[in-house]
RNA sequence: GCGCCCGUAGCUCAGUGGAUUAGAGCGAUAGGUUGCGGUCCUAUAGGCCAGGAGUUCGAAUCUCUUCGGGCGCACCA
């Protein structure tokens, strides 16, 4: 499958060769090897029934098996029964044609063919990074793709909290990979703001109890679990002895940051809604604490670089009465069926395991009708591809989001819902089990972003690939924040633009790499860095192929210590004691520039600052 | 009970289109380096890849099974 593979880009190592032509590093592997297939055949040597018998190019995990490798020889005693691949491995060597491109070949182990490269392509390589630049890595191959995704989505009930962190830079990479790779993406924001959440009723009932208590009323609050007494609070400043003692709903948002909410809307109206009618003072906690809030979730995901295109407002839905319309269509495709006083949509016709309820006996609509809705509104906006990020929780959800969109005439392939695993605080080894109603939410801003910066939250949260489950120690992450190889990884983006800054200062012009002489690359930990720049590209599509973000902070690392290596053994700028010619301080600076492309390109991804000094 | 996910070094985790000797960071131990910025480098120790069975020339990776942990099974959102 080894061309099917190339062309989905998987292994598209790009260079150019001295002429400008841009080569393929595996295909041109993968054309060498079946033309010494050929060739062996036509010689009497090898019984190949299939011309186009699947190559396989791999990039071995130790070095020393050469910079790529080919199983070939495997597959092919397999496929034609023969019994000893170290001989087939012998007769294809004996065939292979000559090419500029490899310096020898070797066989190894049950008989894989290793094959070892002149440095030239990575000398090479050189040029079609310095020419890219910023587009060095990107590709169109998801050109015409218009791709929306829709992440973190929390209930305006609450702050953005810690748990949130994670779905929310996986939502920001994934959007930023997907661009690289020629896609037209947006992010979108899902409010949940319906008129008939309850939950809405009562966060602002809970704002408006706070409200009041600014205007000197005292609250009994009830214990909020077995352990805690009912306790009463004074109003504020002051408990007016004139006002009436109010009681906190037992399953009131006792948060500190509903009180913050209730005193900027004090400030704002003064005791103006303590006479208004009852209606007006509903309506306008209901809107002011939804503003609110919104605004809050807004300025705290911005503190962590993340800016959305869209917020969706569910409740636009009923006002459009697109609920409508969709319930009504599917009914009209006979989708739909009444049963026990209720709405039932068929979603057993489309991979569901049982049939759910659109319209419950009391006419409302359930949360999956608005969501099929929604999810039809955003096919209908042009989007080719719908992702949405949940928690593992949802999965449950899934099969019935997807039979909805399938029953409303859209492809379900297009929607891809991605389940991160849990994450589980913990404060100081002790488990947090937080929640917006028991009042001890950990903010994302302001208790992780705004000490330790956005940079390393970011990097922190992409570590990990979001399968597996994980456990955040918000005090854990604050203490170590000098060990957050975020450091390690900036600090060599700053070395490398400090060499430069230096280089000119010592009078050094950055040359074009085609007037360089590349050929005097050759220390080890130079090819090892260029080697790595060469499969930058790469993995900027395997890690969108397969949604992993962390693949890219994985790379940086290893780029950055591979930079180290360099630095450690090879110096660019002449020093007292270390002469360097100026013809290898202009090859070295090229090798510096190409290194600094890379990694800032990758950073930006990823959405960390490419600092200059540190 | 049924379904999904997870179990890899002391800790946090990569690796799961099968393939040559299973990796990284932190921590531990022993060295180096006063620098083109020490937020550095090198080396060592540490793993029956949760247990068992199977498929395969070859399994951390695929299949089955046991154990342990998480999550979900609404006319809630």
């Amino acid at each position: 499958m080894g061309e099917e593979v190339g062309e989905e880009g998987y292994y598209t190592l790009s260079f150019l060769n001295s002429e400008g032509v841009l080569l393929v590093i595996t295909s041109v592997l993968i054309e060498l090897v079946r033309t010494a297939l050929q060739n062996a055949k036509t010689a009497g040597e090898l019984p190949l029934d299939d011309d186009n018998f699947p190559v396989q190019i791999e990039t071995p995990r130790n070095k020393q098996f050469g910079d790529y490798s080919s199983n070939i020889a495997l597959t092919l005693k397999k496929a034609m029964g023969l019994n000893d691949s170290r001989d087939i491995a012998q007769r294809i060597i004996r065939h292979f044609p000559d090419s500029p491109h490899i310096d020898h070949l070797e066989i190894a182990g049950p008989g894989f063919l290793n094959f070892y490269l002149k440095p030239t392509w990575l000398h090479d390589a050189m040029l079609t990074i310095e020419a890219q630049d910023t587009a060095y890595g990107t590709n169109t191959r998801l050109e015409g793709e218009t791709i929306l995704i829709e992440f973190v989505s929390a209930n305006p009930t609450g702050p953005i909290s810690v748990v949130n962190g994670r779905a929310a830079v996986l939502g920001d990479v994934l959007a930023s990979l997907l661009a690289t790779q020629g896609a037209e993406v947006s992010r979108e924001y899902y409010i949940n703001d319906a008129l008939n959440s309850l939950q809405l009723e009562k966060f602002a009932n809970s704002v408006a109890i706070r409200y009041a208590q600014f205007l000197g009323h005292p609250v009994v609050v009830p214990p909020a679990d077995e352990s805690s007494q009912e306790t009463l609070e004074p109003g504020t400043p002051q408990t007016d002895p004139a006002k009436a003692v109010l009681h906190f709903p037992k399953d009131g948002y006792r948060g500190e940051y509903v009180k913050d909410i209730a005193q900027s809307i004090f400030e704002e109206v003064g005791t103006h809604l303590e006479t208004a009618p009852a209606e007006e003072k509903s309506d306008y906690f209901r809107t002011a604490t939804l503003k609110q809030m919104i605004a809050t979730q807004r300025n705290a995901l911005q503190a962590f670089g993340i800016e959305f295109d869209t917020w969706f407002y569910e409740s636009t839905l009923y006002t459009e009465n697109s609920v409508e319309q969709t319930i009504e269509s599917l009914k009209a495709q006979e989708h739909a069926y009444e049963k026990e006083g209720a709405l039932w949509l068929k979603s057993t016709e489309f991979g569901d395991e049982k049939d759910r309820v659109l319209v419950r006996s009391n006419e409302k609509a359930t949360y999956v009708a608005a969501d099929i809705a929604y999810h039809a509104n955003k096919f209908q906006r042009g989007n080719t591809k719908l992702i949405n990020i949940w928690g593992a929780d949802h999965h449950g959800y899934v099969a019935r989001l997807k039979a909805g969109v399938a029953a409303a005439g859209y492809n379900a392939k297009n929607l891809d819902i991605i389940l991160t695993q849990m994450v589980s605080l913990v404060r100081d080894g002790e488990a947090v089990i937080g929640g917006k109603r028991k009042g001890n939410v950990i903010e994302l801003k302001e208790d992780l972003v705004d000490d330790i910066g956005k940079d390393a939250a970011r990097f922190y949260f992409l570590l990990n690939s979001y399968e597996t489950p994980a456990t955040v120690d918000v005090e854990l992450a604050k203490r170590q924040t000098n060990d957050n190889p975020v450091y390690y990884v900036q600090y060599a983006h700053a070395r490398l633009a400090n060499i430069l800054r230096r280089a000119e200062e010592q009078g050094f012009q950055l040359q074009p790499v085609s007037v360089v002489d590349r050929s005097l690359l050759i220390e080890p930990s130079e090819l090892d860095v260029l080697r790595k720049l060469t499969e930058y590209p790469n993995e900027l599509t395997s890690a969108t192929n397969e949604y992993a973000p962390h693949r890219l902070t994985r790379f940086a690392m290893e780029l950055a210590s591979l930079l180290n290596g360099f630095y450690e053994n090879c110096r660019v700028l002449p020093g007292k004691d270390d002469p360097v010619s100026a013809e290898l301080t202009q090859a070295r600076l090229s090798l510096v520039n190409g290194a600094r492309i890379v990694l800032r390109n990758l950073l930006n991804v990823i959405g960390v600052t490419p600092v200059e000094k540190m």
